[in-house]
DNA sequence: TCGTTAGCGGAGCAACGTTCCGCTTGCTCA
DNA sequence: TGAGCAAGCGGAACGTTGCTCCGCTAACGA
């Protein structure tokens, strides 16, 4: 995987001055390109983006998934980051889970293609799809269980399989102006109400 | 498009035997890798599978999203038929639609990768896209209608996004034990009724 | 300044969808 | 029946993609 912000390398050698501007410039030109072209833009495209050659992206990031996660990082980061917070904010747990949900609704969707991406059972995306679910399931699993304790919702579904159906139903929900995965979503969550 | 069952040419002419013969070997060759490789299997393998050459694929259907159209007709157009039937038979509309999502909902996560394709924004399978949703969401509005003048469940969704998001939910479905589709369409039906 | 080597570029390969065209062969009509 | 025609066939070939590989460049430590 990536080495994130910082050289977390075998021993104290830095990375060439060269290598390190690459990588920024990379990351810079792959966010361009992910938003014209969606995240999957051709691997070319990038690099003619960066001015680099194809070899430079791909020691980099061996995988398209760990680029996707390297440009995305942060805003992945805020939003579990926001899980915690919702909860201590917010009325009730429910109420919590459901802005939390929209936050991650609102990311999927102004990304074009990565849910798509992001559920594709494509051989070497399956550290992307990790990633997410490392780094949400367990908040989502954190809300869920609050929402359950205090008998908002009913208790007989993982954070996995919620993280997994909000994120299929924000597929597509680009370049669609009759479909609004947002309302879906909102469909969704109030199913979890416990009836009555 | 595809000319579905006979011969609907411009005249009385028929087509070769030899043709008709290949369109019938080609579907079961089609039907039998998408079972055995997915919907999105090669197309060689098809015509390796059906012993034809690529040219006869491609005349036979232009497109692959003609193929997959023609393999699937028949059970297109049973869930398409159930709908009123079910309407019929059901104590309440909103209990016939559920039945009747979980007819398509069944249809579409025993089709390894159908649901994925369905919502692909590839070029080339628009008029998938266009097939399902042409024969499909008239039955779903009548369905939904029927609910909303019951007074079971809210009557702001168009039945174009209740259709898309159960596709979306059914994407992935198989290959993953952790992930239920039904589950979660059963929750969003549930999320449709109206409040209290 | 100079040698080492991290790092770079892009040619090249494999897999795929799709097109194209010369050959085969079923069908028609005498 | 058998000739002629064109419907239909096969698969080579092209464009596009992801990804690898390796010879060369230039950054950095001494």
């Amino acid at each position: 995987m990536n080495d994130g912000d910082e050289g977390a390398r075998p021993a104290g050698r830095s990375k060439r001055a060269d290598a390190r501007r690459n990588e920024e410039t990379l990351l810079d030109a792959a966010a361009a390109v992910f938003v014209a072209s969606g995240v999957d833009a051709p691997v070319r495209d990038i690099a003619a983006e960066a001015g680099v050659g194809m070899g430079t992206i791909y020691r980099h990031f061996p995988t398209r998934a760990d680029l996707i996660i390297a440009v995305y990082r942060r805003q992945v980061e805020a939003c579990a980051e926001a899980g915690p917070a919702l909860l201590a904010t917010s009325a009730t747990p429910y109420a919590a889970l459901g802005q939390w949900i929209t936050l991650f609704v609102d990311f999927l969707v102004t990304k074009h293609g990565l849910a798509a991406v992001l559920q594709s059972d494509n051989a070497g995306f399956e550290t992307l799809h990790a990633y997410f679910l490392d780094r949400l399931v367990p908040v989502c699993t954190q809300l869920l269980d609050a929402a359950a304790g205090s008998g908002e919702i009913r208790s007989d579904l993982t954070a996995y399989e919620l993280m997994r159906g909000v994120g299929n139903l924000c597929i597509g929900a680009d370049h669609d102006p009759r479909y609004d995965a947002r309302r879906l979503v909102d469909l969704l969550i109030a199913g979890l109400r416990r009836p009555h």
